[in-house]
RNA sequence: CGGAGUGUAGGUCAUCGGUAGACCGCCGCGUUCGGGACGCGGAAGCAGUGAGUUCAAUUCUCACCACUCCGACCA
C-alpha cells in the first residue's frame, strides 16, 4: 500500500481530551476515528489489525471443532421474554419500538442460539454443537470510557456450545480455555485465567482472561506461585496475604484488562426456553450450554496499551497492519522497485512515497508501529536499511537478505 | 446517574465586554530532503446550542448539548 493512497493520515498532535494511551495513539496514528463516545470507525490500518486478530481467533476456534456462522443483530422482544432478560437486561440493551413492535439490538446471543439449535436438533446424536460468530455488540454502557476499551458498540467473537451433559460441557469448556490462552499468546499477550462472577449472564462462577496492565479497569488477585486468580468481585482478602490455594505463594493485587471470558451456563437457559433433547433412553433432558467471548476491538486497544513507547505503537508481528514500512528519502525510483519486489513476494508493505521531509516519515513510522522499517536513500546505495521497531539496531542489507528476513 | 473539567479554523492552543489571532496542517511557487526544514503568497471561523444581562457578548449569567476524567455499573 502506498501511503499516498492510504485513507486516514496520521495527526501531528495527540487529540485533546483523550487520556487513555490506546485512544491517543490509535487516533493520532490513523487507526480509528471517533464518531461519539464509545463508537469508533476502524480506519484501514485499524481494520487490518482487527482482521489479523480475528484470523488468529478463527484459527484457534476452528481447531476446537467450532463452526463459524453469522447471526442477526436485530432481535424480537419475544425471544428475550422467554428468559426474562428483556426486563433484567434493560439497563444494557438498546430497545426500540417501531409500528407497535418491539426490538432489541444484540448485546449477546444466548437466546438466539438456543432458539436456533432447538429448532434444528432433537436427538442426543445431534450434540455437542459448537458455533460462533464475529459480530457487533451493542451495550448501553453507563459510561463509555478508556478509548476503544469500553465502547457502546464493539466487535465480539462469541462461541456457544451445547452439550448433553455437564461433564461434556466442562470438558469442552476447558478445551476452549486452553485455546484462548493460545490465542492471546499468538498476539504476544499473557492472559491469566481469573475466576469471576457471571453478572447478567449466569449465577455460576465464570472465568475471565485478564492481561495485566496498569490502565486496566479490573482489579485481580493472583498468586505469585500457583495458578490461583480471582476477580475483585469475588476475592475475599487483600494483596500480600498467603495464597488460599497452594498456601505457599503470596497474593498480588493488580490492574488488568479483560480480553475474554467463558461462561459455564448450565441448563438455566434451556430450562427457561424449553430446550430439551431426547437421550438414549428416550427421555427428555435439558441441554447444557456454555458461552465464550473475545473482543477483537478491545484487543486492538489492549495491544496498544501493552505495546508502545513514547514515540508510538510497537505492534507484535502477528497482528501488525503491514509486515514492513518502506521509506523513500529522495530515492523514489529505487524505492519503487524495492516496493514492487516486496509486493511480488507477497510481503505486506506500507510504502511512504510522499514528497515530504525524512523526519516526518521516520516519526510516522515510529507512530504507526509496523515491526520492520526499511529505508532507501542515496546513502544506502544499492542496499536497504533494515530496522526493527522495538530495537535500535540498524543493518544495511541487500534486497535478497531483506526478503529472507521478512518471509 | 452523582462529582469535576473542557468546548474558539481540519488539529493543538492564545485572546478579550468594542464583531478573532498564533503554530501545525491545507493550497500555490521556489529552495530543501537521514528525525516533524525554510522563504514568499493564499484559503480557511455564526467562538458547541439556546436564552438572559448590556449601547455592545467569544468574553458575564443561566439552561441545554457534546467530549474527557473520578465514582456507581459493566465484555
Amino acid at each position: 500500500m502506498r501511503y499516498s493512497n492510504l485513507f486516514g493520515k496520521t495527526l501531528r498532535d495527540f487529540p485533546k481530551d483523550e487520556v487513555s494511551v490506546n485512544a491517543k495513539y490509535l487516533l493520532r496514528a490513523g487507526f480509528i476515528d471517533k464518531l461519539m463516545a464509545g463508537s469508533f470507525t476502524l480506519l484501514p490500518l485499524g481494520f487490518r489489525v482487527v482482521e489479523k486478530i480475528k484470523q488468529i481467533i478463527r484459527d484457534e476456534m476452528d481447531a476446537t471443532g467450532a463452526n463459524e456462522m453469522l447471526m442477526p443483530l436485530l432481535h424480537p422482544k419475544e425471544i428475550w421474554n422467554e428468559t426474562g432478560r428483556w426486563e433484567t437486561a434493560k439497563g444494557i440493551m438498546f430497545q426500540l419500538k417501531k409500528d407497535n413492535k418491539e426490538y432489541g439490538l444484540s448485546f449477546t446471543h444466548e437466546e438466539i442460539v438456543m432458539d436456533l439449535i432447538r429448532k434444528r436438533t432433537q436427538s442426543f446424536k445431534d450434540f455437542p454443537i459448537k458455533i460462533y460468530h464475529f459480530s457487533t455488540k451493542f451495550r448501553d454502557e453507563p459510561r463509555a470510557k478508556s478509548g476503544i476499551l469500553r465502547g457502546r458498540e464493539f466487535i465480539m467473537k462469541d462461541l456457544y456450545s451445547a452439550h448433553t451433559s455437564k461433564e461434556d460441557m466442562e470438558k469442552y469448556y476447558w478445551e476452549v480455555a486452553k485455546a484462548y490462552i493460545k490465542t492471546f499468546k499468538r498476539m504476544g499477550l499473557n492472559a491469566k485465567i481469573v475466576e469471576a462472577a457471571g453478572g447478567v449472564f449466569t449465577d455460576a462462577h465464570t472465568h475471565e482472561f485478564q492481561v495485566l496492565c496498569e490502565q486496566g479497569e479490573d482489579t485481580i488477585y493472583y498468586c505469585d506461585s500457583c495458578d490461583f486468580a480471582q476477580n475483585k468481585e469475588i476475592f475475599e482478602g487483600k494483596g500480600g496475604k498467603p495464597c488460599p490455594k497452594c498456601k505457599k505463594g503470596k497474593i498480588i493485587e493488580a490492574k488488568a484488562i479483560e480480553v475474554g471470558n467463558i461462561f459455564p451456563l448450565g441448563t438455566m437457559y434451556s430450562e427457561k426456553m424449553h430446550f430439551h433433547f431426547t437421550d438414549r433412553n428416550g427421555s427428555k433432558k435439558p441441554v447444557v450450554l456454555a458461552s465464550y467471548g473475545i473482543g477483537p476491538t478491545r484487543l486492538l486497544g489492549t495491544l496498544v496499551e501493552v505495546f508502545h513507547d513514547d514515540k508510538g505503537i510497537i505492534w507484535p508481528k502477528s497482528v501488525a497492519p503491514y509486515g514492513a514500512h518502506l521509506i523513500s528519502i529522495n530515492s523514489n525510483e529505487k524505492a519503487d522497485s524495492v516496493y514492487r519486489a516486496l509486493e511480488k513476494e507477497g510481503i505486506e508493505v506500507l510504502y511512504d512515497d510522499r514528497e515530504t521531509g525524512a523526519g516526518e516519515k521516520f516519526a510516522d513510522a515510529d507512530l504507526i508501529g509496523i515491526p520492520v522499517r526499511l529505508v532507501v536513500s542515496p546513502k544506502t546505495e544499492n542496499r536497504i536499511e533494515y530496522k526493527e521497531r522495538g530495537s535500535e539496531k540498524i543493518e544495511l542489507l541487500p534486497l535478497e537478505d531483506v526478503l529472507k528476513k521478512l518471509k
